[in-house]
DNA sequence: CCGGGGTGTGTTAGCGCTAACATCATTCAC
DNA sequence: GTGAATGATGTTAGCGCTAACACACCCCGG
C-alpha cells in the first residue's frame, strides 16, 4: 500500500515524476501551480508526492529561480523588550506572506559591524534585509549597502538610507507628558535613554517641546541606559530635587529602578511623586502601583516592515508609510501632584 | 585602478576566473581554502575576488555540497526570558562556529505545529535543527521527527526523542528551597508554572523533594502560568495562610507579582514573607526588594546547543552532555521568618 | 479535408558551484 | 638520463530545479 518506508536518500522530482509516469517538468508545473496541467495529471502527480513523501530542494530552487523566500533580519544583540518584540512580530508577519527569517545578531553597532552582518545574510541568499535599527550609527550605515541590495529599517529615523517603519516616538513621549501636565503637574523630569539611541532622542524631543509649548521650565534631562539600574541611580539625583512631583522615564525598566530608588527613600508614588515609563512591558501591571505607560504596537511594526520589504522586492520603488501612533495606558502610578 | 564600480549583474566565479587569467576551479580552491595553490596564483584569484566584489553564490554551493551552514531554530511565540535569552545564546554560537540561524516561530505548541515548523525549515534547507522545547507536547512531537533529519533539543527532558541540552530544574529548585530552609523557615510554598512545562514540573519536584527530606510539612502548590498575573492572583491565595513566611516563585515575574499582591496587603518582604524566584531577569536586582532569585545560564545553554548540533552532524553520534547546573543569586527579598 | 490555434506534455539548456578525474610540468632517486 | 612520484592546474559532469521552447494532439471553420 505505501511505499520503502524509509528510503536511503530522499526523493527528488524526477523519482516523482518516474513514479506518476510524467516528466520531470510536469511535475515542477504541478508545484507551482500551472494551469496547464490536466487534472487527472495532476492528481497522479499529487499522489506520487505523497507517496515518496517529496519535498522540493529549496537550494536548487532558489539556485534557478533567483529567490530564496527568505528575508533576513539584523538586530541588536539584546533581549530588550523593543527588538525582541520587533523580531517576533517581523517573523510573524514573514511566516503569513510565505517568507523564512534568517537572523544576524550584532554584538557591538557600527558601520563595519552591521555591514558585515548585511553581507553575510546577503551571501546566505537573502532577498532582502529588514534592519532594527534605533542607533544613529546604524542608520548612518545604512546609507551605504551594496548596490542592489533590499533593505528597509525598522525603528530608524525618516531620512535612514533605506525605507522605514517607525513608531511616533515624539506623539509617545507628548502623550506622557500631557498626561502628568493635565493631572496638574507644574513641569515633569525626565530620564532618557542613551544618546545615540533614536528612540531616547524623538522621546527628548517630545517632552521638551510640550513642555516648552505650554511654558512650563524645562529641567535638565537626566540620562540613563534603558536599564532598571539606571533609573534606580536617577532616583538618587531626583530625590535632592524638591519640586520634582512628576517624572516620565523613557522606558519601563527604569521606571521601575526609579520606583525602587523612591521607595528606598521613603517616596510614596504616586502621592508624592507620579511615573510614567514606556513601552507597556508585560510587568508594568503588575509594579507597586501598576505602572501608567505608552503602548507601542510592534506587531504592527513587523506586519509593515515585511510588507514594504515586499513591496521593494516587487515594484522596486521605495514606499515609507506614515509612523505609527502609540497609545497611552493610564494605570496607577500617576496621580495629582502633592499640594 | 578599479573595476566599473556599478556591474549590472553580480561575479560570478567564472568572472573571476577569467579577470584572474585561472580556471574556475582553481578559484574554487582559493576560496575552499586547498593548499594545492600556489601563493602567487592564490594571490591573483584574491585581487580578482575584490576587484569584482565578488561572494559565492551560497545556493549553489549548497546544492552541490548538502551543505547550506544553516540551522534551523524552533522557538515557542513569545518574549519569555528564558526562550528568548535561550535564542540569543544559539545565535551568538552559531555564528562563531560559522553557522546562520533560521528561525520559526510557533503560535501554538502541540505536534502539528511542530512537525509542520521542522518541515517547513527542512524545506529551506538547514543542515540541522534546535528545538527549544520547554514544553511536554514538544518532547513527544520529537520522537517521530523525519528520518535523517538532524535535531537537538533544548530545555527538553532527557529522554526526548533527540539529544538535549538543559539546565539542571531539580537542582534549582532545590538550591532556593535550602536557602529558605536554612534561614530557619518552617517549609516552604511554591507557585508553580504551567503543567505541561517541563521546567515547571522539575522545579516543582525540587521543592517537593527538598521539603520530604528535611520532613517538611509540604503545602499545596499554587498553580500559576508564567505570568507577573498569576503571582498576583497567587498572592490571594497565600495572603490566607496564616504559616506561610517563605514561598518559592518559578519564575520572577510570578515573584514580582506576588511582591505587589503582598504589599497591596501590608505584608512586607522579607520581614514577614521571604520569596525566591527563578531566572534572574535583568530587573530582579531593582524590585523592591531586589530579589533573591536562581540563574541560569542560557549562553552556555546556546553553546551547547550548537556544539551538539555540530558534533551530531559531524560523526552521526547523538551524545548528550549532563545538565548545567544553576546558580543562586541571594539579595534582600529572604530573611529570617517573623517570630 | 486541410490549416490554424489552442492544450497538454516532453526536451533541452542552463542557474553557480564542487567533486572527481585528467593533464601537464616539475622534481628527484637511481 | 629515465621513470615514478608529486604538485599545480584544467576539464568534465553533475547537484535539483525552472524557463523556454518543441512537439504532439485535439477541435474548429472554411
Amino acid at each position: 500500500m505505501s511505499a520503502d518506508p524509509s528510503p536511503r536518500r530522499p526523493a527528488v522530482m524526477t523519482d516523482v515524476a518516474r513514479l506518476a509516469g510524467v516528466s520531470h517538468q510536469t511535475v515542477s508545473r504541478v508545484l507551482n501551480g500551472s494551469p496547464r496541467v490536466r487534472p487527472t495529471t495532476r492528481d497522479k502527480v499529487l499522489r506520487a508526492i505523497k507517496e515518496l513523501d517529496y519535498r522540493p530542494n529549496a537550494m536548487a530552487r532558489g539556485l534557478v529561480s533567483r529567490r530564496s523566500h527568505v528575508v533576513g533580519v539584523i538586530t541588536f544583540d539584546t533581549i530588550l523588550f523593543g527588538p525582541a518584540s520587533t523580531l517576533l512580530g517581523i517573523e510573524r508577519a514573514a511566516r503569513t506572506a510565505g517568507y523564512g527569517v534568517s537572523i544576524a545578531t550584532l554584538e557591538r553597532l557600527n558601520r563595519a559591524n552591521i555591514l558585515e552582518a548585511v553581507d553575510t545574510l546577503t551571501g546566505r541568499g537573502v532577498d532582502g534585509i529588514i534592519i532594527i535599527a534605533p542607533q544613529l550609527a546604524v542608520t548612518a550605515a545604512l546609507r551605504d549597502l551594496p548596490a542592489g541590495m533590499r533593505a528597509v529599517a525598522v525603528e530608524a529615523s525618516h531620512n535612514a538610507g533605506a525605507p522605514s517603519v517607525a513608531v511616533d516616538q515624539v506623539a509617545g513621549a507628548r502623550l506622557a507628558v500631557e498626561h502628568l501636565l493635565s493631572l496638574g503637574h507644574k513641569t515633569v523630569w525626565h530620564i532618557s535613554g542613551p544618546g545615540d539611541w533614536l528612540e531616547a532622542r524623538d522621546r527628548v524631543s517630545g517632552w521638551r517641546q510640550c513642555l516648552e509649548e505650554v511654558g512650563a521650565a524645562v529641567p535638565p534631562a537626566i540620562g540613563g541606559d534603558w536599564s532598571a539600574r539606571s533609573g534606580y541611580a536617577a532616583g538618587g539625583i531626583l530625590a535632592g530635587q524638591a519640586g520634582a512631583t512628576a517624572v516620565f522615564a523613557a522606558n519601563d525598566q527604569m521606571a521601575l529602578g526609579l520606583m525602587r530608588a523612591l521607595h528606598e527613600r521613603g517616596v510614596r508614588v504616586p502621592e508624592d511623586v507620579s511615573i510614567v515609563g514606556f513601552d507597556d512591558i508585560p510587568e508594568a501591571e503588575f509594579l507597586s502601583p501598576p505602572l501608567t505607560t505608552v503602548r507601542q504596537d510592534f506587531d504592527e511594526v513587523g506586519r509593515r516592515g515585511i510588507a514594504t520589504l515586499l513591496r521593494l522586492l516587487e515594484d522596486d520603488e521605495p514606499s515609507t508609510d506614515p509612523p505609527i501612533a502609540p497609545t497611552l495606558e493610564v494605570r496607577h502610578s500617576t496621580a495629582a501632584p502633592p499640594r
